[in-house]
DNA sequence: CCATCAATTCAACATTTGTTGAAACGTATG
DNA sequence: CATACGTTTCAACAAATGTTGAATTGATGG
């Protein structure tokens, strides 16, 4: 991802209403919702809504397609997965302790993984070995 | 983190000018930059770089710190990690797969970590000690 | 203590951005 | 084909945001 398109994101992220869009598809899933339900999640004018999924969609971080009457719009996980990824570039100077936490923020992603199969021990030294072994 | 600090990240980021300065940041490492520096890197006037390095340091995304004459500025990593675990918290109803990308992505991060003195054990004790003893 | 340098504050201006209501569009259904 | 529904487009207005230059603060060194 180049400058231009992480400032559209980051801009698009940046006001109330669109962040709010963002975080209802995010948690949605890959489902999506149409509309005419974001609009009433949000608590804003479809008009209005439709100006800001405009932008999102510009923006990359968000996808639509039809589905009879409804457009239905999900999260554009790629999309977000660049735009962290552009933010934390070349982060600490060789100093991996310095972003670690961030890495270890967003693996604990909170995605309450259908709990049986929770695996207590080795995610810790799993995660060492996936950043040892690059390409 | 909750939504309004956030959205000042996030609006804070939107702005080319400061993108520029928390990416100058960022690459910089713990160490930061003098505002003189960051002016002449982003390429504007230091009283508008002022008005632009409260609105990030009023959003957690930087420090600063007095040396001499100078103000040192330097990226808050850890407001930078909370806010990406804010965007993708609940990312994926239980399907991991979905934001496993943004993971990985985060994971490759690109901090070539100066292959030889990767140490497993102490640095997160060492962190901990030095956050714990301030002024 | 005064001169200097680095950085910030302030007020005025210019620009961008968000919101609203009326009208138009595309898709399904009787 | 006419109607109803969900969504989008458009133009006008209102509000928030970025930029500039002059004046101020804080720190250093002669």
């Amino acid at each position: 991802m180049d400058e231009p398109q992480a400032l559209a994101a980051f801009a698009a992220l940046g006001q109330a209403h669109r962040l709010r869009v963002v975080r209802a598809l995010v948690t949605a899933g890959p489902t999506g919702l149409a509309a005419g339900l974001l609009a009433e999640a949000v608590g804003i004018a479809s008009t209005n809504l439709s100006f800001h999924l405009k932008e999102l969609s510009h923006a990359g971080l968000i996808t639509s397609r039809r589905e009879g009457k409804s457009v239905i719009y999900s999260a554009a996980y790629a999309g977000l997965s660049d735009l962290v990824q552009f933010l934390m570039r070349d982060c600490c100077q060789g100093r991996p302790e310095v972003c670690a936490p961030a890495v270890a923020a967003l693996s604990a992603c909170a995605c309450p993984p259908s709990p049986a199969r929770f695996e207590p021990g080795p995610s810790r030294r799993r995660r060492r070995e996936a950043i040892a072994k690059p390409p």
